[in-house]
RNA sequence: CGGGAUGUAGCGCAGCCAGGUUAGCGCGCCACGUUCGGGACGUGGAGGCCGGGAGUUCGAAUCUCCCCAUCCCGACCA
């Protein structure tokens, strides 16, 4: 199936194009820039949704549903919103079609135009606060703590598959609070949530930080992101929690009565993770035979390969193997045999490894003589050959090494790839060079920012939230600093 | 929207410059047989409006013009 593939060394865009392709997980569609997510990437997604749902839950959220399409108007009313998402919107402007004059298909009806066009929505805040507005009026209403998952529209000029796509899923929560420091924390809870997430579910170690303005979301007060490090040394914004303040409320007037019978406005935040952890989730642990998936996520954590030449070989082989299989999904482990008798083994395998699986295991009749089994695992591409008795005990302590090895190898890498810079000379070496995390200062203005990025196509990824705060002078403009940012090149 | 390139079988490509019988090759697919502990082999077979349209020509995948689509670079991008 995956051959010819290339090596991260190599080409590793390409790398990261074919992987993504050849291992089922999702493809190009007819419409332009945007990807048909396949059963094999979707069920990935499926896990994470259901890992994130849980967490949202759990920390008090329900889920809800807003529409697809958002009233025009409703953009303008909050100024640095529509500033932000103007250029990328979809705008639905008829509702009918008409078969065409001359016979040849069908054109747009022109006397169905709507009064007032919708925007296919990019993000849901002005939806849902226009819907919050009737939803609220006394502090006994507060907080509202929705999460919806749901597809959205931003019509990228350039897209790659997961990372950057015209459409895409995601999940958005929207929460309403009476005080701003209950805001603040729920702002920060999920960022916690996010966090925790990407470590022990992605096996991916993230930073956590707040945006510097220029990255910040439109209409936000703070944005607050957790940022991953991929193996070509760029950055990628995992999630975003946004404290919205008051501006959403006041653009929609959302107004509560509060204990002492005063009209206040609401707090708001906003937060999400999208498809794109899928690249994420990819680029971290990948490797040039193929996907590496954490166990936790992957959707066959592990697969079982008969190994036979008679059909009463098979027979007797696909016995002790459904037992086997038993054993290991009384665990809660998601086992696929596979006793397709139209590839051989050395397919199988070939497979199972590209697909990133984690754990395989094949059985022969040496095995079935000696009451063995081979076990091999994906991170490492080691194998041995254990005893066959207590195998499901020893696969689920297999699998959570796994997990393990996974998260340590990312964080190693991360602390590997992560620099101080003091100088220019320094800091622009280490960017073209190296790559990576760079620990530099910035004297805080949006001016200087961008004339770093123009130099050097590094952007602040973060600044830190609790890190020692070392004053030093800003690399480019010596102007004094208050502490060190994250600089990066990013997706 | 600028610069460059590419459209030929499901996928990847050759053929085009120097027009000429039935358009090839690899992978994949189907059937049968032998195989099966790291991507097997043999034999036979199916599959093409050569991106679309117009033109030049006795004759066009090949030359000319127009159109369409896709990819790469740039601009753009919480």
């Amino acid at each position: 199936m995956a051959k010819d593939f290339p090596t991260r060394e190599e080409n590793y865009s390409q790398w990261y194009n074919d992987l993504v392709i050849k291992a089922d997980l999702a493809e190009n569609s007819a419409v332009r820039g945007c990807m048909v997510i396949k059963p094999y990437g979707y069920s990935i997604w499926e896990k994470m949704q259901a890992a994130l749902d849980k967490k949202f839950k759990d920390t008090g959220h329900s889920n809800a549903y807003f529409p697809l399409f958002i009233p025009k108007s409703f953009f303008s009313r909050e100024a640095a919103h529509v500033k932000g998402f103007a250029k990328e919107c979809a705008v639905v402007t008829h509702y009918r079609l008409k078969n065409a004059e001359d016979g040849k298909g069908v054109v747009v009806d022109e006397t169905a135009k709507l009064e007032e066009e919708l925007i296919v929505r990019p993000t849901s805040e002005t939806i849902i606060w226009d819907t919050y507005k009737n939803w609220i009026q006394s502090y006994r209403d507060l907080p509202i703590l929705v999460n919806q998952w749901a597809n959205v529209v931003r019509w990228e000029m350039r897209t790659r598959l997961f990372l950057r796509t015209t459409e895409f899923l995601w999940q958005e929560g929207h929460t309403a609070h009476e005080t701003k420091q209950e805001a603040i924390d729920e702002t920060m809870l999920i960022l916690d949530v996010y966090t925790d997430f990407a470590e022990k579910f992605m096996a991916l170690p993230v930073l956590k930080g707040v945006k510097s303005e220029s990255e910040r979301f439109a209409g936000a007060v703070d944005t607050y992101c957790i940022e991953a490090l991929m193996q070509d040394g760029k950055s990628l914004q995992a999630g975003t929690s946004h404290f919205l303040g008051q501006n959403f409320a006041k653009a929609f007037d959302v107004k509560y009565l509060n204990k002492e019978n005063k009209l206040n406005y609401v707090w708001a935040s906003s937060w999400g993770v999208s498809t794109r952890l899928m690249g994420a989730l990819i680029m971290a642990h990948s490797d040039d035979q193929g996907l590496v998936l954490p166990p936790k996520l992957a959707p066959i954590q592990v697969a079982i390969v008969p190994i036979y030449k008679k059909a009463e070989q098979l027979e007797e082989i696909s016995v002790k193997a459904k037992e086997i299989k038993k054993l290991l999904e009384a665990r809660g482990i998601s086992v696929k045999y596979d006793d397709r008798d139209t590839y051989k083994p050395g397919w199988k395998f070939a497979e199972y490894e590209f697909k990133g699986v984690p754990v395989r295991l094949a059985i022969g009749p040496r095995d079935m003589e000696n009451g063995t089994i081979e076990v091999a695992r994906r991170d490492t591409l080691e194998k041995e050959v254990l005893q066959v008795a207590d195998i499901d005990r020893k696969v689920e302590h297999l699998l959570a090494q796994i997990q393990e090895n996974l998260y340590t190898k990312a964080l190693n890498f991360r602390n590997d790839n992560t620099y101080r810079a003091d100088t220019w000379e320094e800091f622009t070496d280490l960017i073209e060079n190296k790559g990576g995390f760079v620990y530099a200062h910035w004297d805080g203005t949006a001016e200087t920012e961008n004339k770093i990025k123009d130099k050097t196509k590094a952007t602040i990824r973060l600044i830190p939230l609790e890190d020692d705060k070392e004053e030093g002078k800003c690399i480019l403009t010596g102007k004094p600093s208050k502490g060190r940012v994250v600089f990066a090149k990013a997706y």
